[in-house]
DNA sequence: TGACAAAGTGTACGGGATACACTATATTTT
DNA sequence: AAAATATAGTGTATCCCGTACACTTTGTCA
């Protein structure tokens, strides 16, 4: 039990531990990053990467190092989902959890998780292995709120490279929307949006005519944010 | 310093504490309930009720006693804000807390409130009073969420008694969102949206024609809330 | 009974969400 | 070199909703 309360009996000792869903597009579905846990409790069993919170570090340090540390994928941008704070969530004692997520785009996360750690693989959401703790109830809030935050923000952007296809964009709304959009209408919508760029390059995808290739316009972004995006369909 | 290691060294012991920002109308204004600290650090200063996790209960329990506590306010609906994770938010030493926000009627909260532990009163959000800890940055986090938050659920509608008139609940969007909206299109909105249900009572304010009462139809909320409502202007 | 003050009501315009199908073109195959 | 392939890329008509805007109604109180 970690619970301790110090001398004057002020503190009492909690252990926080963070817990990240990474989120991904393979192969046209959305995939999400386990690792197999190398301890007990649930020793063997698939979970989010995640750990203790240190005593110096911020909350959002510990995220971003137990991610490094896990699956040795760096440099990105977690935003905090929800704390879960119910007394048994762990066998072990009382442990808060403070959970976080990203996407990423899975070529770019690649080449960095040569040398892993930790066994990790990506998963299917649709399809996911039984989870350690209450984890799955943690993925399970993370996908909501990732289809609530699409039509207002510009997340579905992330899982992309630097330069992409407008299909590919598209894409990308219509795995995480779980809906088919119409391509007129989505390609009105963004272009008229403003915060793409077309490039003069071209990406050859086999036999057939080769698509344009656009980039995203960092500045204008923080105005639509205010304003809030509304996607077709 | 509640910093603490278990036998077993897997366990580092931090303080949880939580903070309630609680918003409510009176005098056409927005005010924000703050509780004067009776103890170091901070004694005297103005703060955001709340206080620390026990092991045994949720960080959501904790947060409704500790409003209870202070403020002899209960029975009402907190939403999770935000945790905050700094480590040094708090002088003596790692304390991390998690936020809550929830907007109330004031006739309701004031029979409640008669018999407090605490010294306690509501302050408007445009003049607060030094805060202690970082609780000037909660605070404005949670009126940047509110604003937002208008916009596609009815939290408008918690700040008003059971029975309200269209104006008075035009009145409560126009203090969240700082701003007057158009009378007819606020009401055919409203109307439309198919949540307010007209009663027989009527409300007489002095010597104006009184005006209808309302109620709200919980069950068709839901619907709305995977929609989103949007407010006139 | 007349003044008061808020309650309550309608319409015209513009923009954007929606529905819908064909042409253009680089590549590969024959 | 011509034909087949498969995705890229494009326009229009309709409808709903957000917006702007001002006068009439009515219970109360002097």
């Amino acid at each position: 039990m970690p619970a301790t309360s110090n001398p004057n009996g002020h503190f009492t000792g909690h252990a926080i531990a963070v817990d990240v869903v990474l989120l991904t597009i393979l192969g046209g579905t959305l995939k999400l990053l386990l690792v197999k846990r190398e301890q007990a409790p649930y020793r063997g069993a698939w979970a989010l990467p995640g750990g203790l919170v240190s005593p110096e570090e911020s909350v959002d340090d510990a995220a971003l190092r137990e991610l490094q540390e896990e699956t040795n994928i760096g440099n990105i941008y977690l935003e905090q989902l929800y704390t879960f704070g119910e007394p048994n969530r762990d066998p072990r004692g009382r442990v808060i959890t403070v959970a976080y997520y990203a996407l990423v785009n899975w070529q770019q996360f690649q080449l960095k998780a040569r040398q892993r750690v930790t066994e990790a693989s990506w998963f299917p959401v649709k399809r996911l292995p039984p989870l350690a703790f209450d984890h799955r109830r943690i993925v399970d809030y993370a996908l909501e709120r990732l289809r609530n935050k699409i039509n207002y923000t510009t997340v579905g952007f992330q899982l992309l490279s630097r330069q992409f296809t407008l299909t590919e964009l598209q894409g990308s709304y219509e795995v995480i929307l779980g809906q088919r959009l119409d391509k007129r209408n989505f390609r009105r919508k963004m272009l008229q949006l403003g915060i793409l760029k077309g490039t003069r390059d071209f990406k050859a995808n086999g036999r057939q005519r080769p698509a344009r290739l656009y980039t995203f316009t960092e500045p204008k972004v923080i105005k639509l944010q205010e304003k809030g995006i509304i996607v077709p369909y």
